[in-house]
DNA sequence: AATGCCGGGTC
DNA sequence: GACCCGGCATT
């Protein structure tokens, strides 16, 4: 939970606090952002820290609004607070809400302890402004400041997001955080969670770039989005708790049963995620965040073992099939999802992203009858057999096989922690996750199959010697095993086509 | 014969 | 809806 980043260390003045600067300083977008990050991380420690403290590393967006209040650090009074310059500064609206900027600007004095650093802290202050604003879009990353949303999330708990944000959440957050800090530079680090917030039209990102761009995607697009990894659906959301909501009510048959277990099923994309390949954005820099799903067949992400069923980043054993984010280039079959208003196919439809709430833009189509493809969505719509599969099965980052994924023989629930607790990332997972995982490829496939219109509603089955259901995985004799589906003499779920 | 699962039946 | 199973298609 508590995964610090190694940057925080530095800042380490506050137990907590730092961790939302944390974020941050990951990214590493800009020669000089460096500088302008320590420097953050300073006011942040000194000011904010204070109220991550308090909040224990949860914190919500809602309170960066409330910032003034909420966050005022008591010894440093109110006036500190007003720091007007920074808004004004940065161009966009946003400012006033945003609470990074407020940090920074104001940043006062009022730490002694930082003589040195406040010094630096007060020369480069005049350029922080411009710095801050910089900084943050650069990054997309809602800034620390965002950070407040899902980002707080990661700093609060830990940083959580840091990792790749991608999966983490709010409510995963201390689960996924990766170190990606230090190792694993795929994920998108940096990105942080932006905010999954509601609010994410807060975020400076703008900058640069963003103001450029049509005024109304600037903002969304670039932080981070939530993209759903459930095979064949691509669909992403704004926040978190949206992304959550979806994966819920979408693939996970709205059962509240597993809670946490949404997390798995989506991925912290950077504002401009790989997945939109569309130039659409300005914004040509970091790539490098971005991409919680990362291409990177390379294993060496830290965070090896993702469980994430259908993860993104797959334990490394993972083929190169990774399924590392494509998915997303299928249409969500789904989506009634009120939250999920966007979609945003690989395909470049869609980096819009409704800037906050009702995601949904006019525009979007619901794709029902369209992807719905596969059997895997089946999961849903039918009887969710596969959901309650008891088998786990344990994803180190060493998953035994990288193409074959070891039958349940390997265990059954058991702790799968030994590495998943130390990276933190991994996590048990359902026979079916598994499979889903390393077969995301064929996954695809069949989706895109089904996708088609001529196919649309074929439900072929598929060479019998070519997939592996239940019944060839545990045999006849452990039928127990199979998923329910199975037992039932109904299309596997476990291991769909 | 074994397997996968559709279609339909029962509770 | 959960559960089962006959029966067909495929291997």
């Amino acid at each position: 939970m508590a995964t610090k980043r190694p940057g925080d260390t530095s800042s380490s003045s506050g137990p907590q606090s730092c961790p939302s600067t944390a974020v941050r300083p990951t990214d590493t977008r800009q020669p000089g952002a460096e500088t302008q990050e320590t420097l953050v991380y300073m006011q942040c420690c000194g000011q904010e820290a204070p109220n991550l403290t308090e909040r224990n590393g949860h914190r919500k967006i809602m309170d960066r609004n409330h910032q003034g209040p909420v966050f005022v650090p008591q010894g440093r009074t109110e006036r500190v607070w007003t720091h007007p310059p920074a808004p004004q500064q940065t161009t966009t609206p946003t400012i006033p809400s945003c609470p990074v900027s407020a940090p920074y600007s104001f940043w006062s004095p009022g730490s002694v302890e930082m003589d040195e650093i406040m010094a630096a802290m007060v020369l480069t202050s005049l350029s922080c402004s411009s710095v801050v604003q910089s900084s943050p879009q650069s990054q997309n990353d809602p800034l620390p400041g965002p950070s407040s949303g899902g980002g707080d999330m990661g700093c609060g708990g830990g940083d959580i997001e840091c990792g790749g944000g991608e999966l983490s959440d709010s409510s995963s957050s201390g689960y996924w955080s990766w170190d990606h800090g230090n190792v694993s530079p795929a994920p998108s680090p940096s990105v942080a969670e932006m905010d999954s917030s509601p609010d994410e039209g807060l975020h400076m990102e703008l900058e640069q770039g963003g103001e450029l761009h049509t005024a109304a995607r600037s903002k969304s697009s670039f932080r981070g989005t939530y993209r759903c990894l459930w095979p064949s659906c691509g669909k992403v959301l704004t926040s978190s708790v949206g992304m959550k909501r979806h994966v819920r009510v979408l693939h996970l048959g709205g059962s509240e049963q597993s809670p946490r277990e949404e997390d798995f099923y989506y991925t912290k994309i950077s504002c401009e995620a790989p997945a939109d390949p569309s130039p659409v954005s300005p914004l040509p820099p970091d790539p490098s965040p971005v991409s919680p799903l990362p291409p990177d067949p390379s294993p060496v992400s830290p965070l090896p073992p993702d469980p994430s069923p259908v993860s993104p980043l797959p334990p490394a054993p993972l083929p190169a099939s990774s399924p590392h984010v494509p998915w997303a280039s299928f249409g969500s079959p789904l989506s009634p999802d009120p939250d999920s208003g966007l979609q945003i196919s690989s395909s470049g439809s869609g980096s819009s992203r409704p800037s906050s709430g009702p995601e949904s833009a006019p525009g979007q189509h619901r794709p029902l009858s369209q992807s719905a493809p596969s059997s895997s969505w089946q999961i849903q719509t039918d009887h969710l057999y596969q959901a309650c599969t008891p088998l786990q099965v344990t994803m180190t980052s060493c998953s035994p096989a990288p193409c074959c994924w070891t039958p349940p023989t390997v265990s059954n629930q058991h702790s799968h922690h030994n590495t998943q607790v130390v990276t933190g990332r991994c996590r048990s997972v359902s026979v079916g996750e598994q499979w889903l995982q390393q077969n995301s490829a064929t996954n695809r496939l069949t989706t895109l199959r089904a996708a088609s219109p001529s196919l649309t509603h074929c439900s072929f089955r598929k060479g019998r010697g070519e997939a592996k259901k239940c019944r060839k995985v545990y045999g006849v004799e452990r039928k127990d095993q199979w998923c329910t589906a199975c037992r039932w003499k109904k299309a596997c779920q476990r291991f769909p086509d």
